[in-house]
DNA sequence: AATCAGATTGGCAGCGCTGCCAAACCCTGT
DNA sequence: ACAGGGTTTGGCAGCGCTGCCAATCTGATT
């Protein structure tokens, strides 16, 4: 814009060594507080860098750095979306325990794409992180081996029902999906639906449904009926679809959703159509968001330890322990709706 | 952990240039598609780069690049939570144009907290990004300066009622609320309420309450009563704010909530109570949530335009225009609940 | 065959910082 | 006054990539 402006250069270490009549590598040790050095140095470096406005040059940092012991304080996250609270929910867990780390942390979201995702983890790993956090067991073969090429420490969340690549942090979904026809026999509801949404897209309620298909079966009540609403999770979405599951059976005693966003939903559908919840129907949720609680009805939902995941996940990357897979389990929360 | 372990280095681009048997320079081009070379060079680093398995090393790259004109692909963004959906909102309409645009975010979390506000602009400053995205106009006086000296494009998002830094993108609160107040009058409503969270901790909230609050006083239908529940928004805490709002002023015909989330709670809370809505009681939202639409009645709220903010914020920041408010508006949604 | 503009290409100096190592100091004890 | 062991310090070579510029090559033109 303005062709005389001394073409402002920003401050450098140098800039601040020079001011403060010391060394660069004084300077860079009195900054990490790393070394030693005087007391006195380190006022005069304070005083430079507070009289300059010095901020140092992260990348500079970590491409130096990198390559000897101290390595980059970086991880990469990988999550398929921001739009169900669960995933920021695993972020805040994980950037709990970065901070406390001094990590920093890059974010991609895949939006549920396999593709996307492999182009993602090319995109993180050039930012030569020390660790890279995935979404699920699931990836393309070229997202795989990209990962292993990588050398570096991959965490792979939320499920367990599968094999990982290094370190697994979640839950069996498939587990859940049992647990919840248990609960739902054991209440003894024997015509029992399904609510879900495009489950293309999300291999973990994939997963659940298989859990519970089977253990309705063993059990000789077959799952009746299943109803998938197109596109995302939402409560719009499982009014909808639960609309339509009971308009084709409407001898059902009980549906399980894909998740507590759905069952909202179908609460919704049930409340506006004056159906009896649970007496006429039982609903039963995944996720425990706080809002299922706050509900007329609390809704009967598993809980599960996002919070936890996230801050484990970056645990483990910062140990380096051998490769493993830890199970953080879940909790039946046992509600009103069914 | 292996001491045999050949240290393996990394593929940088001269292994890449040399396997091709091409130049550096060559190699940067081809990738980064700038500049002229053959299509049998290309070919050649082409294979070369997948038969290594080359990731580019961005550090190095956006350092070498910096003090130039091409400069660093690369934005900040701090909001100040993850738990309230509106954020990630943001963040999914920002990361839309940012993927067009072929740029790269670094995101901060404040927790609401003016001081770790600032600390977390000086981690993201140290990135060198072309920009930065912050949010709300109100900053310690120590992060405004920072911003200032930063010499980079800044945009602050949400708020339009006041001084912005640079670039403003958001709406007016103080707007919103004045048009919340003006339904409800319109509506007929008189001893109206209001249900709010937090308000030290979100200063958009105290904007709209004090242009709802002003607008009634005008009318000559001062707001009557306010309940504030300690810590954040959510559901459940909604819904207890109004039972002890409604405890003291059973005679109140309408309440105003600080957004959706609390407003989801007032409306459990009518539904559990057996108040009727909006005969007895008329309720009105803020933030027009997926969720809201669905009830049995549909919140009557106002929608902010949350994934277009985060859009243009990324525009504005790409492009250099002036520094300017870019005031997008909102819509009233007329629901069934006031 | 010589000439010339334009297309391709390679070499190399940094970008700002950290790691390594030698140099300079600072105290003791003798 | 001098050696010996720790504490501070500064110099400088990279980290891997891009920008700049000169060198080389290409094909068409005269």
């Amino acid at each position: 814009m303005n062709v005389h402006e001394p073409e402002r250069r920003l401050v450098t270490l140098s800039d601040v060594a020079r001011a403060a009549g010391v060394g660069e590598s004084t300077v860079s040790r009195v900054l990490r507080n790393q070394g030693s050095f005087s007391k006195r140095t380190q006022d005069r470096v304070a005083e430079a860098v507070a009289r300059l406005g010095y901020v140092p040059n992260r990348l500079a940092g970590m491409l130096a750095g990198s390559g000897s012991t101290a390595g980059a304080k970086l991880v990469g996250i990988i999550i398929p979306s921001l739009t169900n609270i669960v995933f920021p929910d695993l972020l805040r867990g994980a950037n709990a325990a970065l901070d406390r780390d001094g990590f920093q942390s890059v974010i991609g979201v895949s939006d549920y794409d396999p593709a996307r995702e492999e182009a993602l983890i090319g995109a993180l790993l050039s930012w030569r992180p020390a660790g890279l956090i995935v979404t699920g067991l699931e990836h393309t073969a070229g997202a795989r081996a990209r990962l292993r090429a990588s050398g570096i420490r991959i965490v792979e969340m939320i499920d367990t029902d599968g094999d990982g690549l290094d370190i697994v942090v979640g839950f069996s979904n498939r587990g859940v999906g049992c647990d919840s026809a248990r609960h739902l026999l054991a209440r003894g509801y024997r015509r029992i639906g399904y609510v879900g949404h495009d489950i293309a897209l999300d291999l973990r309620a994939a997963k659940r449904l298989a859990g519970f298909r089977e253990t309705l079966r063993e059990a000789g009540h077959p799952l009746a009926e299943t109803e998938i609403a197109p596109g995302p999770s939402s409560a719009a979405a499982g009014r909808a679809a639960l609309g339509r599951l009971l308009a084709r059976r409407p001898d059902l005693d009980a549906v399980y959703f894909s998740n507590d966003d759905m069952a909202l939903g179908g609460y919704f559908h049930c409340l506006a159509e004056g159906v009896a919840v649970p007496g006429r129907l039982a609903l039963f949720g995944f996720n425990a968001l706080d809002i299922a609680a706050a509900m007329p009805q609390p809704l009967t939902t598993i809980r599960t330890p996002r919070l936890e995941i996230g801050a484990v996940a970056v645990e483990r990357l910062a140990a380096d322990g051998p490769a493993e897979t830890v199970d953080l389990g879940y909790e039946l929360i046992a509600g009103a709706t069914a």
